[in-house]
DNA sequence: AATGTCCTGACGAACGTTCGGAAGGGAGAG
DNA sequence: CTCTCCCTTCCGAACGTTCGTCAGGACATT
């Protein structure tokens, strides 16, 4: 299918050059079309750039609902660090977590409204699935009781930005070496 | 000096519509000329770019600089935690993180390279500011001797990363709730 | 015959940029 | 004091390019 081969590339090329930066015509002749050819598939740039967003934003979803899922009878500091880890792994080549960042925090103008409802669902869903095992871990005297279940979420997550910022910015590497940092000083920081 | 208030005025447009979505004709509306007049006083849209991103990084170390030395006789754990509180102050208003967070993790193609330069530049030094701080609080015994000056300074940025991430998405309270727990787990994670 | 796909060709709009000239003020000479 | 020259600042008009978009036709498949 056609479709999908322009927003396999189209991901690229938002992801790399923002909504403005890129432009159909590039994205065409990577596709191996003329940008014309765009028009029988989507109706402009907003729709293929909505629709990309909307596969992203599952996609991210889809991954950590698996990953919770299917690793959910670990211990909660492997489960969590392993998380990280995965994410990194996960998205180290892939375009999906760059379009994500990119969009979220620099939107579209025009699209803003848009975006930041569907980006505010996307963290309302992160958050409703790890508070959960948060409370868990407390109860279970994993986790000091010191310690509340939204503080740990709320700065987990915070860890988790601090990745994707170093992953963006500075590349796998450096960004391994602080998820090792990270997540030394905040598991030390959270367990009984 | 129209320079300078070509400067003002840009520097917002490029932080929130970042390089490709700043026009110079928008811009010089703003300022109340015409984009012709621009060429005046730079030679192109690059070097406007370019020259505000040199006062960007300058100023953004010389508000560490300055915060470090008239602070330096605090507890370490009060220093920091200021700083992260005065950081979010200082920008909650100011297009100068904006700018500088935009231009770091999506630089326009063609400028990649000077910007990452001048980038790694910046983090070197700030690193280099930040080492001593926690060498000497191991060395006092106030952060714990399981933790390095290296961890505790990666994990530390991370956390200031964290909070410009939040303060770029979500805002002030949001970011504010943000620092409260990351900060209470970051230190409950490096103190003795 | 109908449908879906891709093409050629062209559209107006916006982009950054260049050029030539009009205004204005300051400096120096008469 | 006035005239002239220079230099800075700004703008009108236009440049070539690229942008997203639309209309219409060719060609294949069904």
């Amino acid at each position: 299918m056609t479709a999908d081969r322009i927003k396999e590339i189209a991901l690229k090329h938002f992801a790399s050059n923002g909504y403005e930066g890129a432009s159909l015509a590039d994205i065409a002749t990577d596709v191996g079309i003329k940008k014309q050819s765009i028009y029988t598939h989507f109706k402009g740039k907003d729709e293929l750039f909505l629709s990309l967003l909307d596969d992203v934003l599952a996609r991210e979803l889809a991954f950590v609902l698996d990953y919770l899922e299917s690793h959910k009878d670990l211990a909660v500091d492997q489960l969590l660090y392993g998380f990280l880890i995965q994410y990194q792994d996960c998205y180290e080549k892939d375009d999906n977590t760059k379009f994500f960042l990119r969009v979220a925090f620099f939107p579209p103008t025009h699209l803003y409204e848009v975006i930041v409802k569907k980006g505010y669902h996307y963290l309302d869903t992160l958050d409703t699935m790890l508070i959960p095992l948060f409370e868990q871990a407390i109860a279970n005297g994993t986790i000091s009781k010191e310690v509340s279940s939204s503080a740990a979420t709320v700065a987990f997550l915070a860890v988790l930005d601090g990745m994707f910022v170093e992953l963006l910015f500075g590349g796998v590497e450096r960004s391994m070496k602080r998820i090792e940092a990270s997540w030394f000083v905040y598991w030390r920081g959270i367990k009984k």
